[in-house]
DNA sequence: GTCTATACATTGATAGAC
DNA sequence: GTCTATCAATGTATAGAC
C-alpha cells in the first residue's frame, strides 16, 4: 500500500473516481455497477482492478477526499475572532457554497447515510465531527445567551441539514441563496 | 389483479411485510435479499412470490401503506379552525408524533429519497404532495404577516424534514421531545 | 399453501495474453 | 498499462412435487 504513484497511475484514478464519484451520488452505491462505472469512464472492466482494489475501495476512497476537503473548510471557518452571531453567519454561508461547490460529494456523503453495513467505520467518524460540532455551536449559542444551548444546537444543526437536504435533491432549481439568507437571519 | 384475499393470505402477508420493513429501513433495499426476508419470516423464499411478484412490488406495497397513513394524519391536521400559531403547533406534533409512531416507514421512505431508479413514479407523486403542503404552509405564513410566506415554508418544511432526517438515524437517543419543543417556540 | 430444487442473469473480481 | 475472457458467488425468479 501507498506505493509510487506516477503520472498516469493519477491521472487514470481521478477519471474512474470523477465518473464514480457522479454514479454513485446520483444513482446509488449498490445500483451503480463496475461494469458501468468502466464504460463510462471508457476503459476495460479488468483495469479498474488495477487502480482500486475493490468496488467499496473506490467508494471509500471518494468519501476520504471528501473528508479532507470538509475537515479543511470547518478549520478555516471557525478559526476568526468573531461575535457570535457573525461566527454563525460565516458557518452558515461557509457551508452552504462547499456544499454548493462539492455538490456530488454531499449528496454522496448523506445518502450513504441512509445505507448501513456499508463503510461502517466511516459512519463512526462522522459521528464524532458531529458531537464537536455541536459542542462548539452550543458554545456559540451560550455566548448569544441561550436559555438551552445544547438544544439550541441541535435544532440549529437539523435545520443546516434539512436545507442540504432538499437542495441536494431538488438540485439547481431549488432557490438556495434566497433561502439562506432567510436562514441567517433567523440565527443572528 | 385485487384478487380476493383470505385470511391466510392476508395474514401471511402481512407476516412479510412486516419483517421486510425493518430490514428495507435499516439495512437499505439493495442490502436486503429475498432470501433475508424469507428467512427472518419463517418461510421459504419460493413461498414468496406466491405473494409479491416481485421484490420491486413487496417495496411497492409497502410504500402505498405508508403513504396513506400520512394522508389520513395530514387530512385531520389541517382541518381544525386555528389560529396561524396554533395550526403550526398542531402540524409539528402531529407530524413528530405521527413519525415517532410510524418510526420505520418513515426511515424507509427518507432512505428511498435519496436512490434514483427505484420506485420513480411515487417520487413524483411524492413531490407533488410537499408542494400542496408548501403551498398550505406559505398561507399560514402569509396570516401571519411573514415578509417572504414562501422562503418562510420552504424554512419550516427544510427544518422539519431534518429534524427527522437526524431523529430517524439516531433512533431513541435523540431527545426528539425536547427538541420539538424548542422548534414549537422557534415558529410560534 | 408450502417447500425444495433449479434456471437465469448479473455482478464483483481474477487470469493471462498483448 | 491495458484488454478480453472467464470464474465464482449471489440474487431474483420459476417449476414442480407434496
Amino acid at each position: 500500500m501507498a506505493q509510487k504513484e506516477n503520472e498516469i497511475r493519477i491521472k487514470r484514478k481521478a477519471q474512474i473516481k470523477e465518473v464514480a464519484l457522479k454514479l454513485f451520488a446520483f444513482k446509488g452505491y449498490h445500483s451503480t455497477s463496475i461494469s458501468t462505472i468502466a464504460r463510462e469512464a471508457n476503459i476495460s472492466k479488468g483495469l479498474m482492478y488495477n487502480y482500486f482494489e475493490s468496488k467499496e475501495d473506490l467508494l471509500a476512497d471518494l468519501v476520504m477526499g471528501a473528508f479532507e476537503e470538509t475537515e479543511d473548510m470547518l478549520e478555516e471557518l471557525l478559526k476568526p475572532q468573531l461575535s457570535p452571531q457573525e461566527k454563525i453567519e460565516a458557518i452558515v454561508w461557509g457551508f452552504v457554497g462547499h456544499v454548493k461547490e462539492s455538490f456530488d460529494y454531499w449528496k454522496l456523503l448523506m445518502s450513504l447515510g441512509f445505507q448501513s453495513g456499508i463503510l461502517d467505520e466511516f459512519k463512526t467518524e462522522i459521528a464524532t465531527k458531529a458531537t464537536q460540532f455541536f459542542g462548539k455551536m452550543s458554545s456559540i449559542f451560550e455566548e448569544m445567551g441561550a436559555e438551552n444551548p445544547m438544544i439550541e444546537a441541535m435544532l440549529f444543526a437539523s435545520h443546516l441539514d434539512g436545507l442540504f437536504m432538499h437542495y441536494l435533491q431538488a438540485g439547481a432549481q431549488y432557490p438556495i441563496d434566497e433561502v439562506t439568507k432567510g436562514f441567517v437571519k433567523k440565527y443572528s
